[in-house]
RNA sequence: GCGGGUGUGGCGGAAUGGCAGACGCGCUGGCCUUAGGAGCCAGUUCCACAACCGGAGUAAGGGUUCAAGUCCCUUUGCCCGCACCA
């Protein structure tokens, strides 16, 4: 009988779908697991290489876990609102809806004959008015709460998308999507208030696991710095506020810098002796986007203020103020005081202008360079503070800052809040009304979802206005408090939106009076195991965590986090080692490696390239192997001896595969459980033969791994039922033991022989046996035992010297 | 610059402080075959050897230990993230 791949698994695909045999349902009579991925974006290019490594993982884990009686949810959808689907749209004349549709039913027939066990009843769409709806609710949930506002403010605009982008989307300068140049334009835009979670997104990291480089990106992306905020009084009479994370080094402040931005500029201009001068600076700082500013920028310029000076409350000196572009407006208070001695920056300012460095730290050489040691360091020419440690120090001005109404302790952060307006078509309407009268008012719920009008155009404007804006119908409305005339909100949601919560959709995908009821809620989540990409991690992750804390805090969810368990897995990279791009012509279309080998093939390669967690360049000649081992899986049921049992010359390889695969599906190790699965089929195929008992127990270990070919042998074996529904084999410690062990004999370190002994040998029983050898007898003739060691199952070690 | 990770055969990669190189690819030889980009068997870290017995070996150097790829220190390469954040 011939191994034919598509044959199966077409069968085995269409069953699962006509039997909906993962479809799930709240069952509290067993433990609840809810795997997810991240839901695609679906693209015109279709499924690549990469999307299975972690769906595959996920579905080896939710498979796994069915059969050991766990109720699995594992769910699919569609991030579908964005950018590239609007530009098709526009560029080809069809109707983003329409492009969308066909994406995902193209994804959707690749995910299908991948054979992923998801419960596709649960399907959900982030363009779906259904779905929007409450993405529209949440929205508005903020904003009564005070959390979403509308900002005039200088934004980051994409030159080529023609709209605005969160300062996570920039990236080097460019727009993180299609690379084009971004500027600074000043809009008005919604804003969302997630550093008002800042505290708690970084602090409850500690009730969640999360891998050590996500957990600290996200950390370092929120920036939390411990400090003093200090007012210093000007010859102006307006003081200026700074934020400090050296209070300390106060008595070292020998100038001051704020930024070309900040306001007081503007309120001093009538007594500034150089306005000019300052002026021409202000314009020169503002033409440079913030990439300009932090990259060619790196040599400190400024402009001192002439006719105004600072002065330091600790000791009433003067000093001069400058503005520099290496101050930002939009971090702290938008001015410092500068300690050139222990500051880096400072120092480089102070050499280039030839001000005075004062050492109030000692340590270092501050004639070299700023000493910014904060652990070793003693206060020196700094008054009361003489003689006491940094850490000392700090405390002690803070107190005296305090005390004298001069400052307070204050804490910063580098996270903002988050820009939700775009100016585009194809995303959530912001279901907001702007009257006259009344301002902003909010949507009535019943009246959600907003749905997006069917319009003509929906080309950007170049006015920086969405293409809603357009569309008088819709646009023109009754004020809901006043019934004067308004107008909508016509810039739409991020793509950022519909991902922060779908996962709350799918415990209750249809329900169309909330966004999942209490009941779904609180027995699904938190979800169990989240796997997705290390890119992601700065963006989604934050942001889904932040409305859902919000979800949580006005009792709509029930976990204070939406995720229990999060995991990366690594990119696939092209066969040269390079990432995958149609640019370097080394993309691997996963349809035509299906069309080749077989989805089984694919995915137990996908899980054996390589650590889950890394990179991997993909093979196309290791692949094979993996073909190879499931032909040879294949053969297996052309002759099964009729014995139930495994046979006592197994028993140990097979227990100990059992345990060894169940552990490394639960640590992420797939290569290693498919490594010991290789290993176990060796040892039955050098038996010359294999039982129904043993065939029985592989199949199910390799059945999440390649779910169509084990069916499928499983059905011509007649064995009962499908293998999906069978319970995991279980494993028995003392099976896992041999009989008699093999161990290594080593002189001083080195191996110098193998004994074979029973495994239940004590150390005096094992010692002698090694000393019987001959090999060690001639080893240790003559010379002086300084020690023997036995280690239980490994090795013997005998220290010998002259 | 700061933070995280990582360095093991020709390649992907295995190794709770306890026999380095599991498993797979590739390669070599053999069998089978009209044929092989199929299958089966054997071999495959490097050096040396007819073979046995050896020697060296996990980026480099040092240390702890009966024992180090694994722990500690120093150096160095690569990958990722952040970066004038006061």
């Amino acid at each position: 009988m011939k191994y034919d791949a598509a044959a199966i698994e077409r069968k085995w695909q269409k069953i699962w779908d006509e039997q909906s045999t993962f479809a799930v349902s709240i069952d509290k009579a067993k433990p609840k697991f809810y795997a997810l991925v991240e839901f695609p974006y679906p693209s015109g290019q279709g499924l690549h290489v990469g999307h299975p490594r972690s769906y595959t993982a996920l579905d080896v884990i939710a498979r796994a876990r069915r059969m050991q009686g766990y109720n699995v949810l594992y769910p699919m959808g569609w991030d579908a609102f964005g950018l590239p689907t609007e530009n098709f749209a526009i560029a080809n004349k069809i109707h983003p809806e329409k492009v969308t549709e066909k994406n995902v039913e193209r994804f959707k027939a690749q995910l299908k004959s991948l054979g992923l066990s998801f419960d596709w009843s649960r399907e959900i769409n982030t363009t779906d008015p259904d779905y929007y709806k409450w993405t529209q609710w949440i929205f508005l949930q903020l904003f009564k709460r005070g959390l979403a506002y509308k900002k005039e403010m200088a934004v980051n605009w994409c030159t080529s998308c023609r709209c605005v982008l969160a300062n996570e989307e920039v990236v080097a300068g460019v727009c993180e999507r299609c690379g084009g140049e971004v500027v600074r334009r000043v809009k008005s835009q919604w804003m969302l208030k997630i550093t008002e979670y800042a505290q708690r997104l970084i602090d409850d990291l500690d009730l969640v696991d999360y891998p050590e480089r996500v957990r600290v990106q996200q950390i370092n992306w929120i920036g939390r710095s411990d400090g003093a905020q200090v007012r210093f009084e000007t010859t102006a009479g307006d003081p200026i506020e700074v934020f400090t994370t050296r209070p300390d080094t106060l008595f070292g402040a020998t100038y001051m810098v704020i930024a070309p931005e900040h306001p007081l500029i503007e309120k001093w201009a009538g007594i500034l002796e150089n306005i000019d001068e300052v002026k021409a600076y202000q314009r020169q700082a503002a033409k440079k986007s913030d990439f300009e500013r932090t990259e060619i920028a790196k040599e400190k310029t400024g402009v001192e203020l002439k006719g105004v000076r600072a002065v330091n409350p600790v000791n009433n000196r003067e000093t001069p103020i400058f503005i520099s572009d290496y101050v930002l407006v939009s971090y702290g208070t938008g001015a410092i005081m500068a300690v050139p001695g222990h500051d880096t920056r400072d120092w480089e300012f102070a050499k280039k202008f030839g001000l005075p460095i004062v050492e109030v730290v000692k340590g270092g050489d501050i004639e070299k360079e700023a000493f910014t040691d904060c652990e070793t360091g003693i206060m020196v020419n700094s008054g009361f503070l003489d003689g006491m440690t940094v850490e000392n120090a700090k405390k002690a001005i803070t107190d005296w800052l305090v005390q004298k109404g001069l400052g307070e302790h204050k804490v910063n952060y580098k996270l903002r809040d988050w820009v939700f307006s775009r100016q585009r078509y194809w995303g959530e309407p912001i279901p907001i009304i702007i009257c006259p009268n009344c301002g902003f008012v909010p949507l009535d719920e019943e009246e959600l979802p907003l749905r997006l009008p069917m319009v003509e155009s929906y080309e950007p404007t170049e006015s920086g206005e969405s293409p809603l804006a357009a569309i008088s119908d819709w646009v023109n409305v009754r004020c809901p408090e006043c019934g004067g005339d308004a107008k909508r909100e016509t810039d739409t949601m991020p793509q950022w939106a519909g991902s922060s919560w779908y996962f709350l959709r799918y415990t209750d995908p249809h329900n169309d009076k909330e966004l999942a009821s209490k009941g779904a809620l609180q027995y699904w989540l938190p979800v169990d195991w989240y796997n997705g990409g290390m890119e992601h991690t700065t963006l989604h992750l934050l942001y889904s965590r932040f409305w859902h804390k919000f979800l949580y805090d006005i009792g709509v969810v029930p976990t204070p986090e939406p995720y229990a368990k999060r995991t990366s897995h690594g990119m696939i990279l092209g066969e040269n080692g390079e990432k995958m791009s149609k640019s370097r012509g080394n993309v691997i279309n996963p349809d035509e490696i299906i069309k080749e080998y077989g989805a089984d093939t694919l995915r137990l390669y996908e899980m054996f390239i390589g650590d889950f967690e890394k990179a991997a360049p993909w093979s196309s000649t290791s692949i094979r192997g993996c073909r190879r081992f499931i032909e040879r899986v294949w053969t297996l049921q052309e002759d099964v001896l009729p014995d139930e049992n495994i046979r006592a010359e197994l028993e140990t390889a097979f227990h100990r595969t059992i345990r060894k695969v169940g552990e490394d599906i639960e640590n992420l190790k797939f290569n290693t459980a498919i490594a010991a699965l290789m290993a176990l089929l060796n040892d039955v195929n050098e038996t010359g033969s294999i039982t129904r008992g043993e065939l029985r127990v592989f199949l199910i270990l390799l059945n999440p791994f390649a779910p169509h070919v084990t069916e499928e042998i499983w059905e011509n074996l007649m064995f009962s039922g499908q293998i999906s529904q069978q319970q995991w084999p279980e494993y028995d410690e003392q099976k896992c033991i041999e009989q008699t062990i093999e161990i290594a004999v080593q002189i001083n370190g080195k191996v110098r022989s193998r004994v074979t002994i029973p495994a239940d040998s004590d150390s005096g029983q094992a010692i002698s046996a090694a000393k019987a050898d001959e090999k060690i007898v001639a080893a240790i003739a003559g010379m002086q035992i300084v020690k023997e060691l036995y280690v239980p199952g490994k090795l013997v070690n005998i220290v010998i010297k002259k």
